[in-house]
DNA sequence: TTTGTTATTATCGTGGTGTTAATATCATTA
DNA sequence: TAATGATATTAACACCACGATAATAACAAA
């Protein structure tokens, strides 16, 4: 850095266009570089009813690593950044090509860099948040069917674990990933069984999730065009794991949202408005 | 992906730690990694004064480019990342060889990877964002005292646009970076003739100060140990670039901050009381 | 002692929010 | 037809945070 070596003095009388023309890749090493996807979703809880309504809960999208490293574990979607796309593009791509899930709102989280995340090679990550309305997607797998699945996430605040219930189809198996038992309370082990640091991963996009809800109209992501504010306020409470008063939750919403003259129907009681979100 | 290789036959009967035996570097291509580190203070303005207090500015550091590509033009400090860190060490470390400034507060911001940012070759970027106490910084100038230079910063918000101020030592210069001219009102011109994309990384730096100032105790991060009320107050208006009630501003900051028993000597008003972030 | 200047705190109105409770509207059933 | 069960919607009220202004305190200098 201080001692001048031939080529630095040369670069002193040359233009920018002739520097351009000889400049050769650089002689740094080089990360692989990849994108890894937290795509969220709230779903009705298939509940064991007595005749209590489906309330939700949040839910993260994991695919069984068919290679190694890892191998046989559940691991976030994602793939290689290619040199002519943005880390944001690549993650679209990326969650099209190994779930079939398109378009919906997207986001960058952080970058993992620690040297030894990746037990292969240097290894960097730009982590992504998704968010998708659960009504519209149809988990066309790109290689097998049984490999992606939808996880119930319940994470601690300020943890390093993060507690997923594995939540297949109808029923809802209580079961920490990698380590299935039978019904009662999950034991949470480290990582959950996570491949890599995923499960970090998770935890984060959550935090960011938590946090950007209250200031921001993302949870409209998780929305279809229509919806009556009960079902926005299970949302909500799906995503911050706590109830909210209804008058001062309508209160808040009040300005993001739009009335229509649709109801719902067949209720057995009083049917909804519907909303929509507020475009401006 | 659909066609099993040998390779990844021979993969289904391999255990991890055999399969990371014989794992060479992966075949995709990959990028150079780089971090960039937006540098705020917040300092006073050396007034042309009647005989006004001087108010407080936020500025960013500042280095002017030696070699190419961007000779001559002014961008943010930043460097290469070593396999054996993460991209936080490497802003720590860059920033330290590259300015002397040494320690703050430091979090990562965003990552830049638009395919075309480095006219070089395909470089993905690691934006930091770090805070720095005004009286507590020497810029002992890793290779030219004359190429490190803070800058005033005044951005307005959703533009892509970002007027900085020359302010240079004593001697407060209006101008654009690299279209200077004499006095008046500054010319605004397409990322004020910054390197690479560092305009719109500072303008996503400012967004994110502005953001978490209000909920966080990023400000402290520019104080010293003991402040009056007032500098406190002052630091978040520069910031903020908005006048803050009194009143309304203590009881807000009322619960981050400790009082001590000193106070401000020979002021030629009422001392202040001076105090001190509060440790929990 | 008066004046200029800044620090600190009191006060008051307003608006948002937590909380409870009343009212509305449907399907079902006696 | 009227009562019941269930959920939706909104009214009402207390309380607290905040915007905004004003009063008081403490120092140096004239």
């Amino acid at each position: 850095m201080s001692n001048l070596g031939k080529r630095e003095l040369l670069e002193q009388e040359m233009s920018e266009q002739e520097f351009l023309a000889q400049y050769k890749a650089v002689d740094y090493p080089r990360p692989s570089l990849t994108v890894d996807v937290v795509v969220f979703t709230v779903a009705d809880i298939p509940k064991n009813n007595y005749r209590k309504l489906p309330e939700k809960e949040l839910r993260v999208l994991l695919i069984k690593r068919g290679g190694h490293p890892f191998k046989g574990q559940w691991a976030l979607p994602g793939g290689f950044v290619h040199p002519s796309e943005t880390v944001g593009d690549a993650a679209r791509r990326e969650l099209l090509e190994e779930t079939g899930v398109d378009g919906g709102h997207i986001e960058q989280l952080y970058t993992f860099s620690t040297p030894k995340r990746d037990p292969r090679t240097w290894v960097v990550s730009a982590a992504h948040m998704s968010l998708i309305e659960s009504g519209q997607l149809t988990l066309k797998a790109g290689s097998d069917a049984s490999e992606v699945e939808w996880f119930s996430v319940t994470a601690e605040e300020s943890s390093k674990f993060i507690r997923l219930l594995l939540s297949s189809g109808d029923t809802h198996l209580s079961a920490t990933i990698g380590h299935e038992h039978s019904g009662g309370e999950p034991k949470v082990i480290e990582n959950n069984g996570l491949a890599f640091d995923h499960a970090k991963i998770i935890a984060c996009a959550v935090r960011r999730l938590r946090g950007k809800l209250e200031y921001t109209d993302l949870a409209f992501s998780l929305m279809p065009e229509r919806f009556t504010l009960t079902e926005l306020q299970q949302v909500y409470e799906a995503i911050l794991q706590k109830p909210l008063y209804k008058a001062a939750f309508r209160r808040k919403v009040a300005d993001l949202i739009d009335e229509t003259d649709e109801y719902t129907q067949n209720a057995g009681h009083r049917p909804s408005q519907l909303f929509s979100k507020r475009e401006d």
